[in-house]
DNA sequence: ATACAACATTTGTATATACAAATATAATAG
DNA sequence: CTATTATATTTGTATATACAAATGTTGTAT
């Protein structure tokens, strides 16, 4: 993914701009391969993210403010995502009896079968979008993002 | 940045899901701190990577679909975008008389003005978000990233 | 010249996101 | 026990984005 071709640019960038723009595109990129694995599941990545989470519970509940913790992208607005996961029947949400404020928030059946799917083709994607990367260099990476 | 801390989890991930991840995370950071430099002015960081396209042209102005080639992040809209500019007095819009489909859109000395002003506050934040990287850490992070 | 395809932009509409304010419940101080 | 504050979620509203269809203009083949 070269910078000045997909900016369709000339004029050389300072390396700190550059590496932000980077930074930028292949997000983009990684972004857009991701949802169009899930097109055919018909949930969004944030959507697909809160699934994952709850998978995560191992059967134990989450409530709103963990679901928000524990998402990649933290947004406001976690209760409308978990209604669009409840219209699909893939999650089920109660008061939480201890604590009325909050909200107890699982998979159903339906949700887990289909999160299975999702995740083979996620799977995929994934191999797709590293594989051009050997362990070393994921490491190497991932040891240069820590430092932002 | 860490990843585990970042999205609260215990469990390990796997290194090619763990660099999306972290990629994902430092990305809205970079995208939100950007965005904070630019609240002072009142524009969004597409409408600042439009006006900084335009002035890359050196006063030949530019049509929406060198705006669109340019931009970082690509979007179908760029019309409501720059009218949103043109309203803000930075751009102004005529259609081109060569080709009456195409549009000329340039900067306004105002935009130019502001734009030096947005300037000052974005090379802060670049320096500020890459300071952490030598410039050889810069050029080993641009050249993995190259691979995608 | 006329019809048809290609191009550049605009518009419509549905969905997503950001941010602030509102609601409901629980905890705490007096 | 009441008032106040803190917590958890929901709702309202404005703005942003994605995607498809519509509009207006130009190029091309007949």
């Amino acid at each position: 993914m070269n910078v000045e071709d997909c900016i369709m640019t000339d004029q050389p960038l300072p390396l700190q701009r550059r590496t932000i723009i980077h930074l930028m595109l292949v997000n983009n990129y990684l972004g857009e391969q991701m949802v169009q694995a899930l097109k055919p599941f018909e949930v969004s990545l944030q959507q697909f993210n809160v699934l994952r989470i709850l998978r995560g519970q191992k059967g134990k509940p989450a409530n709103l403010s963990t679901l928000n913790d524990r998402m990649v992208s933290k947004m406001s607005n976690t209760t409308r995502l978990v209604d669009k996961l409840i219209a699909k029947g893939l999650v089920l949400r109660n008061t939480c009896p201890e604590n009325r404020r909050k909200v107890e928030i699982r998979l159903t059946g339906k949700g887990m079968e289909s999160l299975k799917a999702m995740d083979r083709a996620m799977d995929a994607a994934e191999k797709k979008l590293m594989g051009c990367f050997t362990d070393h260099e994921l490491k190497q990476l991932n040891n240069l993002l820590d430092r932002v």
